[in-house]
DNA sequence: TATGAATGAGTGTTCATTCAT
DNA sequence: GATGAATGAACACTCATTCAT
């Protein structure tokens, strides 16, 4: 995606165990500082070199950036959407698929933080990004397109439920891990994690039709109050 | 929550004019450029200001963004956690609430973004930030410990659910308003907006009961189909 | 001194109020800051006028200090240099005019120390605060010629001598005062600081010839124990 | 005293000539306009180097005055308080100690000023501008107390005269030094001023003793003499 | 190749001074 | 006369980037 930011040369190992100890430590400065307050002097100096050596590996801070979300893209294509054809029992499938996603922004949330925010006032970056996001949602809306065929969740735009649902998940993923996050004192094992997103994901993929079709004893009992209720005003 | 930023003499019309042109021209510049890339100096021209100008009404930048966040804050709470007693019809009152909520996102997604930002490397807005998603999970997971206890939602922790709803939410705000979010070609009208926004909730919120009730019929079936499919493909 | 000052108009005793609460405010932020520190608005306020206001009776910052300068200046002359003629006791005389100065930097040290301050870098200040310094050598070392007539003191540059002196009372005056001076923790009698320096500026003043003259006890025993032992080395 | 300005690395050679450089610039600076007058951009550019490499050198204006400082009392320590013990003849020691004195401040009294300056707005110059003048102070009033228990200058506070002849050496060594001193047009060479500086604070230091012994020879006379050529004229 | 000193444009903030009301 | 909002030049400090060694 970013052919700019690979070096002319063949790289080497040495420099491969520099660049990887380099990004790895831009994702730390990226968790604690965001991406503006990140100093490249301070990346550099937690893998021990110098700063001028950055530039060895990266033509500028924004490339390097851009080169963690490509990472970050490529990882979560191949581990979330990596087959959209759904051979699998379509709830495990789908479970599956969020607990790779959960994992991905465990581990990578600073940097889809960092995109974000950049993607807000710069326009390479928000192609990037906006990229990004839109695998996630084709994803997330083939499955439901999947679904309105079958009758669940008509009526309502794929694109949109997808789109919201992506929003969820992604923010989510900060939220239940950050520091600064929802639960500072709390450490939310995956497993918990992954069935909570999964059932939301779930009755907000099936929507509308599961309710009403599947729901006499809940939902409807809640529809009938609001009937009443309706009936006379 | 903020009074330091309060000046000790009263505030004179004119003052507060050029305060709340201030206001609006810095969430314009937050929503075009980020907190960090926001120039004091260009809000100030934009209001037809010296640079200088600015320090009448705020003692910094970042008492700017709090003074803004502090409002946002405010309007949430006036408008979306109002009452949390829920003697009206449930389902309408979450819509209308939900509708509140939409709006003011879609009004102040910069501050609620920039305030986020800051978050990550500032004490002082991670505290404040903190607490404006605290109040709104709050006022989430009330409705759905309410609905607990009408068996419904059973067995999941109403925080993270409530926290997830809310994460939904918020981003959602801000990928189907700003420019750079998920549909830049297309405008989402209100209703549209808060129709999607208030189904997912509703399944999100009553979710598991529906599901252990609904799972045999829906979702197996729905594997069923998908292998059947498969198979002579 | 500094007709550029004084307002065309003869002022009114209401101004006159305002110019005096001026002048003592300022002294008092002179004295808590330093003069680049204080500022014109906090002195204003502390007057409970507009910052505005205080060009009604100042053209710019410096003509205050100017004008309290000035005005220290004529207090020294007064009471200081008053008479140069010496119709009293001499020793009597000294005593109570050293009183008098003492007197002087103990209230208006920090004009002092500002146009000191001032003086390095602004032309203007360099002369008008080497005035202040001149009529003070100047009255000292009218005193030690008369003395050198005597046969006192003699053979030493009586301007030199003068300008030590000078400089001792000046800065002790500050430093036995003010609250960031030597001795914070003790408060400093006039009595006892007018005798401290009476008798160190009369030694100063009589010195060398007066010890050879009238020491053989004191002063000859220092010096024959230095010969001893300089003889055998 | 101030091991925090000593950056991580140990320090090149290169770099340490850059930084006696900026400190050498810098006193120029400070004798020519003051420290709140100096600017980082001038004493950067008069050592032919940008305003940002200061930083390198220095995390602040203020360190960089704190580190000549320390250094000022340091040579001070070194040179003057050196040996508190008096083994030699009193006399030499103190003319030999005033000496020193006398060269470090016509070299370093922009230094002194400024901290002076600084010490009346700011705690940290305050606590180190008082720790040089108790340095000297400490070893004045020690010379005084050896000589009290020989009977001279006895019944005056030790600590008082100290202080007194400490400014007197300090502001001496500004006034006939700095162009803005008391003798903009003469040039006093280093034997003179200690010879007068080192009598003054002699007979100060000696002073009571003789005083008593010696005042109705020589004070009274010199009343007399007065009255009497009075008279006559 | 790596270093780290140096660059220099950029920005938040201050405050003496002005001026419309 | 008085006000106080506004001015705008000034300056300390930052940091991505460069380059001599």
């Amino acid at each position: 995606m970013n052919e700019l930011i690979e070096p002319a040369t063949r790289r080497t190992p040495k420099g491969d165990t520099t660049r990887e100890a380099i990004k790895l430590a831009a994702k730390r400065a990226l968790a604690a500082e965001g991406f503006s307050n990140a100093k490249i002097a301070d990346i550099m100096a937690s893998v021990n070199r110098s700063p001028g050596a950055f530039y060895k590996y990266y033509p500028s801070k924004e490339a390097l950036l851009l080169d963690l979300l490509d990472a970050f893209r490529a990882r979560l294509k191949a581990e979330v959407n990596r087959s959209l054809d759904m051979s699998e029992e379509p709830v495990e499938h789908l479970k599956e698929r969020l607990g790779a996603f959960w994992k991905i922004y465990r581990d990578d949330w600073p940097v889809a933080t960092a995109a974000f925010q950049m993607s807000m006032a710069n326009r390479e970056f928000a192609r990037a990004w906006h990229g990004v996001r839109q695998q996630g949602i084709r994803g997330m809306s083939s499955v439901i397109k999947l679904l309105q065929q079958k009758g669940f969740c008509s009526g309502l735009d794929s694109e949109l439920i997808a789109s919201a649902l992506c929003s969820m998940l992604e923010y989510t993923g900060y939220n239940w891990t950050a520091r600064a996050g929802d639960f500072p004192d709390r450490l939310i094992d995956d497993a918990t994690a992954i069935e909570v997103l999964t059932r939301l994901v779930l009755d907000g993929v099936r929507g509308g039709a599961a309710q009403i079709a599947a729901l006499p004893s809940a939902a409807k009992e809640l529809g009938r109050d609001r009937m009443r209720r309706r009936t006379p005003s």
